[in-house]
DNA sequence: ATTATTTGCTAAACTATGTTCAGTAAATAA
DNA sequence: TTATTTACTGAACATAGTTTAGCAAATAAT
């Protein structure tokens, strides 16, 4: 009998009906309405019930924060087609923190905040970023066989690119630099990277 | 009559019995157990008198941080007997990281976590704070000057190496990079240092 | 068809937090 | 000696995440 098929099936459609009710809320009310009883109000559900389908919040952070990955790495598909790799470069960092300025919050969740950390299955399943990540490794890469990038080391010349990119924005995110008015963030980011590449590309 | 000098005074070493008691707690048993109960707790008064000195806690936060602020620029004097202005700027970078791995719940309430901002007095009486980022940026003024670093903006290429450095210590104390390990932190920021002074530096 | 069991769900409670407020007792002023 | 101000606190409020005991309906067994 297919029973215990349609029961899986409807565990997997509650914990994407709350999956989709955390992302409403985080959508248009931002993160501190993210509540379990908030959830399950949207959901007209118990909160107690929530805790049948996840773990815990964190959980479902952790979720929440893997459709941001998701919408990331969609983006970062248009950089296939781009051939020169410094291009590509140059396009992953624009797209990379266009991103963190048009979604704040998801930004934040992916990476910045603790909580959604707390419940990563395992160290190494952490493939939506790891994928996004590779992608960027293998840009640099092309660079330095390309002889564009002059470096002993492609993997540290990538992380320190990625650092920067998010130094950057999560200085803005977190308002580090009050003494920048917002509207003036994506500007500064520009220089920032007209800068650093203009010294480390060739 | 001074009485009023002496309220004032008591008032006075009440806040600070306070923030000592925050930042023992803080330092012992890090930022979780710095509660207004546990700090009442340590002081041996209510919770509710607290905040007959405090605002709230994110004030008390904010004081916390500033005792953070004033460490690293007691670590930075040490700079102003270093001529050369590339070796400055070296020294700085790594006082910088050095004092965040050391250091990692108050370099995260300085420069990661939402709550003390909250409680600033305003954005310009940020002084502590500015007083080390002007000196990186004199100190990037002197290698502009200097012919070390080629650029036409020395403010954005002092924001750059900030972001540089704040980005890869706020990957590792925010755990993005689960794979490097923890006792790799203080060798990859050597080489990333080194990979982007490299290219940057003449 | 009736009984037993499992499943899905929830009301209520528990713990912990920041915070406020009414009231008390001591210090000060009149 | 009385009035007032000051310093403090107990108790409560609101809001979290989370757990537990139990109920009712769906399913399985007889």
């Amino acid at each position: 009998m297919g029973l215990s098929e349609r029961k899986e099936r409807e565990k997997l459609e509650m914990r994407e009906m709350i999956l989709s009710a955390a992302k409403r809320l985080f959508i248009r009310e931002g993160f501190d309405s993210v509540t379990i009883r908030r959830i399950a109000d949207e959901i007209e559900y118990s909160p107690a019930t929530v805790y049948l389908y996840y773990k815990d919040k964190d959980s479902i952070l952790c979720a929440l924060q893997e459709t941001g990955f998701r919408e990331l790495s969609r983006r970062m598909e248009v950089l296939s087609s781009i051939a020169h790799p410094v291009d590509r470069l140059k396009a992953s960092g624009k797209i990379y923190c266009d991103f963190a300025l048009e979604n704040r919050e998801m930004y934040d969740l992916m990476f910045i905040m603790r909580a959604p950390m707390n419940a990563l299955p395992s160290p190494e399943e952490w493939t939506v970023g790891r994928h996004s990540y590779e992608l960027l490794q293998s840009t640099v890469q092309d660079c330095v066989d390309g002889g564009h990038i002059s470096t002993p080391d492609a993997k540290i010349a990538t992380f320190a690119l990625w650092a920067l990119m998010h130094g950057v924005v999560s200085i803005f995110i977190r308002e580090r630099a009050p003494m920048i008015p917002a509207d003036q963030h994506s500007r500064i980011i520009s220089k920032i990277m007209e800068f650093s590449l203009a010294n480390v590309v060739k």
